[in-house]
This record gives C-alpha cells, sequence and structure tokens, in this order.
RNA sequence: GGGCAAGUGGUGGAAUUGGUAUACACGCAGCACUCAAAAUGCUGUGGGAGUAAUCCCAUGAGGGUUCGAGUCCCUCCUUGCCCACCA
C-alpha cells in the first residue's frame, strides 16, 4: 500500500469538493434546518496569515462539516473587510494605491486559506471596498440620517497628531491612538456622529435576552464598556453671580461632605466667569498645560493629581448653603457626566488624593455600619452624620430622600450616564466609503438620493492625509463640486469618510443576499437564515465590532429591514496562538509560523487537527512543532489501519465505537475539540492491533472527517464509496451497546482506595460489601478496627469507614 | 484601582461537576529494526521508601466542610486578558 501523502490528496479533493458544490449551499435545501455560521473575516494585511489566524477558522469548519453530516443546510461564508487606516497606512509606507495593495492582499490570504481545504461558499465572498458593497453602507447611513440618527456635531473630539484624523472612543487605549500610540488632543471640529447612546439601553439589556448565548466575559467587557450608572445632577450656585456648577452624583448621601468642587479644564463655565477669576493666567496657563501632557505623564504619573483653584469663586452646597472653594483638575473628565463634581474627600478616593495634595478640608459624612471595616477614605455605603435631619439614614434611603428634595425644589433631577459615547463616524482619510451628503449653501445639509447610490470613492493622485480637518477628497475639485439635489444649485460633496467598522457593522447579512441591489436584503431570505447560529472570532472585536455590529442590527430592525432583535446567537472567542517561545507571534520577534509552510511540511489535514487539539478552544497556547508532528503521526496510523481491517466483529469494540461517537458528537456542541480528537485517539490505540471491522472504520473515519477531511474522503473512497463522506449520515450511537457490563468497583477504607475488583454493573449494595469484605487486601486494612458506616455509590464505588 | 479567567508531571493538558488525580499528546529513557542515522514499533516515565508485594507524599499556600475535595467554603499568594481618574 503507498504511504500517506496529504499532499496529493488534499488537491485533489479540494479540487473535487469544489467542482461538486459541497460548499454551497443545497438548491432543495428548505425542508432542512439551517445553520449559520459565521468567522469574524479578515482585514487583508500584508503580512499574509500565520497560524493564529486560522484558528477560529478551523473551528468553524468543523462545525460546518459537523452539522453538514448532521443534514443541516449550512450557510457558511468568507469575505473582506478592506477599508481602513492599515490599509492605508501599508498603502502609503510601500507607495502603492490602497486598492492595488488591498487586491494583492487578499489574493495571498485566499491562497492560503485555500489550502485548508475549508467550506467556505466562495460564490457568496465579499468584499467591503467593492462599490455594490459599500452601495448599502452608505443606504444604512442614510436611514440614520433621515431617523436624526446621524447627526453633525461641533463638539471637540478625540484628533491623532500622526494619523491626522479624528478617532472614536472605542479607538482610544489609555487616551492614546491604538494605532499609532500617539497621544491624542481633543480638538473642536466639525464631525458626524451616530447616536449610539439612543440605544445604550437597549444594547445593555438585550445582552442578558435569551436570545444570546455568549460567554460570560464578553457579556462582561459590554457591560463595563456601556458603563450605565445611575445618580443624580445638579447644581451648585456661583456665589454673587447669576451662574452655576452642574454637577453629577452616584453618591448623593455624601453631599454634606462636600469641601470643594472640580471642574475639567476644557469646561465651558470658565469662560463665562473668567472676569471673576483673580488669577484667570494662572488658570489659563494650567488648560494649556493639561492639554499638552505628554504620553509619559499620562500613563505612567496620570495618578499624581493636579490642580488650580479658581481663586475668587466660590460654589454653593445647596443642602447647607456653606460655601466652598472650587478648584480645576484634569482628573476630572470633561466629556463624562457634566464635565464637573462635587468633591466629597472623605469618602472618594480620588477627592481624598487630591484634599491632601492641596491641604483641603476632609469631612466625614458616613459612618461603616457593624462588620465594616473603618478607613481613613470610606467609600462604601454607611450610616449618615454630620448630615442634618439626614442624620442616621442609611446612604441607600439618604440618596432618595436628598434627590426627591432637589426635585421638589426644582435644583437638580435624577439621571442616568453612560461611559459609552456616541459614535464619532467621520474620518479625514481617504480609504473609506464616502459619506453620501450633500452640503448646499441654500439647503444645508443635503442627503443623495438613494437613486444615486453608492457615491464612489474617486481615483486620487495623492492620498496621504491632509491634516488639516478636511480629507484628501477635499482636493479633487471635479468630485467635491456637484449640484444640490433639491434645489439643483451648486453645492459640495461631504470629504469626509467612514471610519474602518462600517463595512463590518451589518457584513453577516450581506452573504445571505450577496448580489442583491434593488434592497439591502430580500426579506424572505432574511427570515430564513437570520440570526448567525455560531460566530467565532477574537475577543479584542469584544467592544467594538460587536458593539457597533448590535448597533447597526437594532437600528435595522426598528426600520423593518431584519427580524430579530440581536444578531449574533451563539458567539465563542478564539484564544491566542503564541509562538514557540510563549510570546506573541510578530516580524518583531522573528517567531512567526506561515501555515504553508506547516502545510507542506506535514499536510493540511495535520495542521487542521493539531490546533484543535493543542488545548481548550478558547485559552491562549504556545504553538510546538513536536505538537504537529504527534498528530501527524496519528494520522499516519489512521491511513495504516487500512491493512488491517478484521471480519469479525467484537463486542469491545462496538462499545468503544459507540462510545467514542457519543464523545466526538457532545464534544464538537461544545467546543471540546481536545477531548474529541484525545477520544478518537485512545480508539486507535486500542482497535489498531487487533485489526477493526469495515463498519467500525467507516464510522470513526465519519467522525474524524469535520477535522481531517481530506483523508477521511480518500480512505471513504478506497472503502468503495462512489459518494462523498460529506454526503453521508453523521453516526448515531447505540445507547444500549455503550453501557459497561462489568464495572472497576473501587473499594476505599477512609476514603483510601485500597481495591479494586471487576464485577457486574449491577451489583446491589448488599452484594459489594459482601465481596469488599472478602477481600484478602481489604481486610489487611481492616484487621483490629471497627466498622463505623459503609458508602455505596452504585455503578461506582464502595467506602468502608472504620474508626 | 475595577472586571473576567486561571494556577494539576519536564511540557500542552484530562478528570463524567463531590467518587480510582495525572486520560490523550509532546518530551525523555531503554529495547527492537539498521553498518549507522532518520523513520517506525515495543516498554517505561509525578516524587519518595522498598528486591518485591506494598506503603507514604502530591492538584499555588494555609485553614474548613465531608465517609470522601483538583472540584464546595474562608484567608492569602501568583499569572494572563480586558478596562482604567467614568464621580
Amino acid at each position: 500500500m503507498e504511504t500517506y501523502n496529504p499532499k496529493g490528496i488534499e488537491a485533489k479533493w479540494q479540487e473535487k469538493w469544489l467542482k461538486q458544490g459541497i460548499n454551497r449551499i443545497d438548491k432543495d435545501s428548505t425542508a432542512k434546518e439551517k445553520f449559520y455560521v459565521l468567522d469574524m473575516f479578515p482585514y487583508p494585511s500584508g503580512a499574509g496569515l500565520h497560524v493564529g489566524h486560522p484558528k477560529g477558522y478551523i473551528a468553524t469548519d468543523v462545525s460546518a462539516r459537523y452539522k453538514m453530516l448532521q443534514g443541516y443546510s449550512v450557510l457558511h461564508p468568507m469575505g473582506w473587510d478592506a477599508f481602513g487606516l492599515p490599509a492605508e497606512n501599508y498603502a502609503i509606507k510601500n507607495k502603492i494605491h490602497p486598492r492595488i495593495a488591498v487586491e494583492q492582499n487578499i489574493a495571498t490570504f485566499k491562497k492560503q486559506l485555500e489550502k485548508f481545504g475549508f467550506t467556505y461558499d466562495w460564490d457568496r465572498e465579499i468584499n467591503t471596498i467593492d462599490p455594490e458593497y459599500y452601495r448599502w453602507t452608505q443606504w444604512i447611513f442614510l436611514k440614520m440620517f433621515e431617523k436624526g440618527l446621524a447627526y453633525e456635531s461641533e463638539e471637540p473630539v478625540n484628533w491623532c497628531p500622526n494619523c491626522k484624523t479624528v478617532l472614536a472612543n472605542e479607538d482610544l487605549e489609555h487616551g492614546l491612538c491604538e494605532r499609532c500610540g500617539t497621544q491624542v488632543v481633543q480638538k473642536k471640529m466639525r464631525q458626524w456622529v451616530l447616536k449610539m447612546t439612543e440605544y445604550a439601553d437597549r444594547l445593555l439589556y438585550d445582552l442578558d435576552s435569551s436570545e444570546l448565548n455568549w460567554e460570560d466575559s464578553i457579556i462582561e467587557q459590554q457591560k463595563n464598556w456601556i458603563g450605565r450608572s445611575e445618580g443624580t445632577q445638579f447644581a451648585l450656585k456661583i456665589k454673587d453671580s447669576e451662574e452655576g456648577i452642574e454637577v453629577y452624583t452616584t453618591r448623593l448621601d455624601t453631599v454634606f461632605g462636600v469641601t470643594y468642587s472640580v471642574v475639567a479644564p476644557e469646561h465651558p463655565i470658565v469662560a463665562k466667569i473668567k472676569d471673576k477669576i483673580e488669577n484667570y493666567s494662572e488658570v489659563e496657563a494650567y488648560q494649556i498645560q493639561a492639554q499638552n501632557k505628554t504620553e509619559l505623564e499620562r500613563t505612567e504619573l496620570q495618578k499624581e493629581k493636579t490642580g488650580v483653584e479658581l481663586k475668587g469663586i466660590k460654589a454653593i452646597n445647596p443642602f447647607n448653603d456653606e460655601t466652598v472653594p472650587v478648584f480645576m483638575a484634569d482628573y476630572v473628565l470633561g466629556n463624562y457626566g457634566t464635565g464637573a463634581v462635587m468633591a466629597v474627600p472623605a469618602h472618594d478616593e480620588r477627592d481624598f488624593e487630591f484634599a491632601k495634595k492641596y491641604n483641603l478640608a476632609i469631612k466625614r459624612v458616613i459612618v461603616p455600619k457593624k462588620d465594616q471595616t473603618d478607613a481613613e477614605c470610606f467609600t462604601q455605603d454607611g450610616e449618615l452624620v454630620n448630615s442634618n435631619n439626614y442624620d442616621g439614614l442609611s446612604s441607600q434611603s439618604a440618596r432618595k430622600k436628598m434627590s426627591e428634595w432637589l426635585e421638589k425644589e426644582g435644583i437638580g433631577k435624577k439621571k442616568v450616564n453612560y461611559k459609552m459615547r456616541d459614535w464619532v463616524f467621520s474620518r479625514q482619510r481617504y480609504w473609506g466609503e464616502p459619506i453620501p451628503i450633500i452640503h448646499c449653501e441654500k439647503c444645508g445639509t443635503v442627503a443623495v438620493p438613494e437613486k444615486d447610490l453608492p457615491v464612489r470613492l474617486p481615483e486620487v493622485e495623492h492620498y496621504e492625509p491632509t491634516g488639516t480637518g478636511e480629507g484628501p477628497l477635499a482636493a479633487i475639485s471635479e468630485w467635491v463640486n456637484t449640484a444640490c439635489p433639491k434645489c439643483g444649485g451648486p453645492a459640495k460633496r461631504e470629504t469626509n469618510t467612514m471610519p474602518q467598522w462600517a463595512g463590518s457593522s451589518w457584513y453577516y447579512l450581506r452573504y445571505i443576499d450577496p448580489k442583491n441591489n434593488i434592497i439591502l436584503i430580500d426579506k424572505k431570505l432574511e427570515e430564513e437564515w437570520m440570526p448567525v447560529d455560531l460566530y467565532v472570532g477574537g475577543a479584542e472585536h469584544a467592544t467594538r465590532h460587536l458593539l457597533y455590529a448590535r448597533f447597526w442590527h437594532k437600528f435595522l430592525y426598528d426600520i423593518g429591514v431584519v427580524t430579530t432583535i440581536e444578531p449574533f446567537k451563539k458567539l465563542v472567542h478564539v484564544g491566542l496562538i503564541l509562538a514557540e517561545d510563549g510570546r506573541k507571534m510578530s516580524k518583531r520577534w522573528n517567531n512567526v509560523i506561515n501555515p504553508d509552510d506547516v502545510i507542506a511540511e506535514f499536510g493540511a489535514d495535520a495542521m487542521r487537527l493539531y490546533e484543535m487539539f493543542m488545548g481548550p478552544f478558547t485559552q491562549p497556547v504556545a504553538w510546538s512543532t513536536n505538537g504537529v508532528k504527534g498528530v501527524r503521526r496519528f494520522l499516519d496510523r489512521v491511513w495504516k489501519l487500512q491493512e488491517n481491517i478484521i471480519q469479525d466483529e467484537d463486542k469491545k469494540e462496538l462499545s468503544l465505537i459507540n462510545k467514542t461517537i457519543k464523545k466526538v458528537t457532545e464534544d464538537i456542541e461544545q467546543f471540546r475539540f481536545n477531548t474529541a480528537i484525545s477520544s478518537m485517539m485512545i480508539l486507535l490505540n486500542e482497535v489498531e492491533n487487533a485489526g477493526i471491522t469495515k463498519k467500525s472504520y467507516e464510522l470513526f473515519l465519519q467522525i474524524l472527517s469535520p477535522f481531517a477531511p481530506h483523508i477521511a474522503e480518500e480512505i471513504w473512497e478506497k472503502l468503495g464509496h462512489t459518494e462523498s463522506i460529506f454526503l453521508s449520515a453523521w453516526p448515531k450511537y447505540d445507547p444500549e451497546l455503550i453501557k459497561d457490563e462489568e464495572i472497576n468497583l473501587v473499594v476505599q477504607v477512609n476514603g483510601k482506595v485500597r481495591d479494586t475488583i471487576r464485577i457486574s454493573a449491577n451489583i446491589t449494595e448488599e452484594e459489594a460489601k459482601k465481596v469488599a469484605l472478602e477481600s484478602e487486601k481489604i481486610k489487611a486494612h481492616l484487621e483490629g478496627k471497627e466498622i463505623k458506616k459503609i458508602i455505596f455509590v452504585g455503578g461506582k464505588l464502595i467506602n468502608i469507614v472504620v474508626s
């Protein structure tokens, strides 16, 4: 017999499957149940794939093939998320047009992916930079504009001076640009913003809905990101002035402990009361200094609080009419709440730190209840003291009473705040979807009529960012200058483009109906295929892509385009694959492993099997070339089993194969691929020497086929099948056959194993006691001791307790 | 600082959810095949004592609950990921 040669086998079957259309949805499949399994589509970067990328793709392919075998109609597509900063920066660096660069990268990615033998339906391939695709990205934007959810804003936004564009809050890490690490500055610019906060509550509460089966860690991350908090907003009047400082707090119960107030450096009140501030030049200097804080100061020394008093300004606490000093400090954020706080150093750590540094009064108004430990700065709920008529109340009831009083007096009201902001949606860059808006002097901001979509991204000579706050598109006058759709007069196109995350916010819908250019998606197809049953991808998308996509989906639900409230039913995140040295794979460490090399040496099936065998799917694991060798050895032995087919059916073999079917079936359902594979290894170890019947061998190949499709298909054919193994039915185990007739009865004395006895599985307690006490080994341990009691666990063990 | 995971052999990891700890794989050692090596096959492989049967110890550390704890409870330590001055 020829030896196992993955290269020949894999090429052969990849071609045949494509020809047979194994990977396409069966046209007469409407009677079947559907299964929509989706990978987070890749960003086609210049580096190509490394072995970490395919891990998720392999898992979805295992699931897709498994579901096909179970008779489902399976949708398993792939496409490209190709707009955005990385592609543009890569193109600028390599002096190549982004479109060309992206096309080359896609070709490389596709070639690499094809070697794995995935069941992708390439007829449904999509690409976000395709005008027929982004027509609908623009269409969704227009619908949002129509509903008032897309609006222009002049509020200060995050500006990256290096990337020369504004960024959304989600694009920041510790206040730095996540792409280049540059300190982001706040800049007032006209921007397009999507009102994501209007959906905040739904984005939050639907996380707990039954439509969602997500990992807890991702749900928690989203909840934290949305960051809902319930509190009170009220005014501290400024003494001898009409003005007041609006503050927001969740700890109104501590209000009698207020000893000062703080406003953020960019707070508008400062300009308004400028004349009253005695040390205005000092204050102005602080504002400038706060804006220009270096990266080091922000990240390393950020806990060191700084500030400056607004001399001559006093604020009045409405609860006791006390006047307190007002400070400006950058530990208060300008864009959260009201940008100003009441400061209670006795009960807030940040205020405490600041008060210590500037020698401000610390007034305690909450005391711990019993069982709570007292601290210099006590931040928990407790009992009120020094709070006039609120003394003795619990924090909780004080908050309620106090906010009722504020409301009655018309000074304040209950307020819900979110950490999540509206989505700053415009970028001053070239490589993105044009925002389909026209600015007319007469008519103002006008939507591009639907019939004129897509607004195509024009070809340009220079696509580098300008830094002027205008995108590179502004330089193309023949594109910019147009006629107003409303009045026909001269008008200008919007020159900002959409952010990288626009195209990926709805792509899962495009796969279902990829050629439709009359409507976004055919209603019947949408109902047939949504929601996505299984979505697999990196956890790094927990708070961006997954939040944006959910937001868009809910909007599409509201305008009747989709019928589900959530797009992704089950979500599983892939654990990272680290390099052999335990570090992240990176060009910098020179430790990147290319899947092409692995496949060339060991075969695609070995690669697939190895990545599923490495460890628990969601956990990070280090790559091990020896590990790949190990699974290749296993496949060699599976292949050799062809020489060892026997006639006689053995009861033990039958029982084992049925147990393995059960185990593999359950493990695939639960994404426990590593133990599924180990159970198949156990099976092989057992049957290898004695041989296997053809029937059992076939069952074995069927359960192996989702993991190692090529070798399974090849042996299947060699065993005489003319039809693909993937057109066969997933084996069902026989519950009768997996029952053991005999078990190893564990006999313990005082909880320690002293003997195991091979005995009938349905032994009664009385019989078990008898055989246990008759055992010579047990007798030795019982000598001279008194039996206190005997515990019997049916089918498993007996424990004799002695004194 | 907050949230979420997780700590088991030389390594990646199993353990039916309270019932034989270390499955499976890697690595290592010995043997077989070979002139030799690679490949392959067989055997062994948590630590300690013993010729052996066998016994003792061991799941980050320490306590507890239980007939019985890797699994449950308390205290502490460590690591990874995400968020981070959100009032």
